[in-house]
DNA sequence: CCGCCTATCGGCCACCTGGCCGATGCGCCC
DNA sequence: GGGCGCATCGGCCAGGTGGCCGATAGGCGG
């Protein structure tokens, strides 16, 4: 290993980003070159320090997502690498459509975070299994439209049909065939189902 | 400061442990003299070691909630300081209640995590403003009975009233009875909204 | 050009919902 | 002992729900 690996470490958490710092000085061919707790900052960095590997905190101010459909807009090369905590699944299939090379888990053991860096430098993908179950789920429940999403908010919020329609300035029936492709594409049997999956999938900007 | 406060830290998450500890290792009346990743070891260390505050991770296997109490079912005097990410209504309440200090996130400037230390250490009590709005509205909404969430766990699945009625042997009028004291006490109008309560206050063990 | 998706609207109907009326019994605390 | 919270059960009823039948219209891609 005649050049160590170069990282940026993106997080917002200055706790996290000394402790990843603290973690990754452990090994001898990474090499920690910027850090950056928000999105400017980020991005600034990115193109100043040039990292072989980008870790991404997908939970931060400006959004993690955003970041990273940023720096691939301009540099379609770059190698990242997801740090979370919660595995919502509609994150999972966002950051790998949006070109993530990794999706880790901030609670691994260090010395595989180290690793899945390595595999990720080397042109690798490293996607837990959690992950790829997921991802594989994903590809069974199709995606909400718009409009189906902008019922699914006002549905969560206990509105009624008629409400909702109120609202949207449509008719009850249209609503009603809106909230029946919701329950459809979810999976669930009624409302209120679709409200708790909707949480567990992270479909709503809370 | 003749002598430094010593501390114990508790966090599964060994990036945070390591993070706090470096962030901490700055300030020269603060020791960290023991970590511990889950809850057993938590324990262990405290009898051990007898820190002077201890930071406890929220998040955690076995439970952040739990470990706090039992380190204050044998020392009810123990100082200490809540760290999290997110402010779930329900963990805020239950944590104060249980007895922890203060309440902090990790997402807050380092040194003022250390002042929050020291406070605590001195007798005091760390509540930021976020937390103390919190637990003022918290007297307005009373505690759910077992019973009653017993019943929202099975609502918040999309269960029918009869449906759940079945499932926990008793009749549909009595389901009824628990659903409405459900809304009545989380403040909602259905049970689509309680169910979308229930996740924002983190009423339910996922 | 035709199929598919999305969005819009209407009616019918069995079922569920939530509010309101009533009731009983149990344990706890002052 | 009497009040209070909790849990249990029943009936009545206006309104919401969700499935099913239909229909129209625009856009997009093969």
């Amino acid at each position: 290993m005649s050049q160590p690996i170069r990282l940026l470490i993106v997080d917002d958490h200055q706790i996290v980003r000394m402790g990843l710092r603290a973690l990754l000085q452990l090994e001898a061919d990474l090499e920690v070159v910027a850090e950056a707790g928000d999105s400017e900052a980020a991005l600034r960095a990115f193109h100043q320090h040039r990292p072989d590997v980008t870790l991404l905190d997908l939970r931060m101010p400006g959004g993690g997502l955003e970041t990273l459909k940023q720096i691939r807009q301009h540099s379609p090369e770059a190698r990242t690498l997801l740090l979370t905590t919660s595995e919502k699944e509609e994150d999972v299939h966002a950051c790998l459509r949006a070109g993530a090379r990794g999706y880790a888990f901030k609670s691994m053991p260090p010395n595989a975070l180290a690793n899945a860096i390595r595999v990720i430098h080397g042109g690798g993908l490293w996607i837990p299994a959690e992950v790829a179950r997921i991802d594989s789920n994903r590809k069974a429940t199709p995606e909400l439209s718009p409009r189906e999403l902008e019922v699914l908010r006002l549905l969560v919020k206990g509105l009624t049909n008629p409400e909702i329609g109120e609202l949207l300035a449509i008719s009850r029936s249209t609503t009603k065939v809106h909230v029946a492709h919701i329950l459809e594409k979810l999976g669930v049997a009624d409302r209120t189902e679709a409200a708790s999956e909707a949480f567990r999938r992270g479909l709503l900007p809370d």
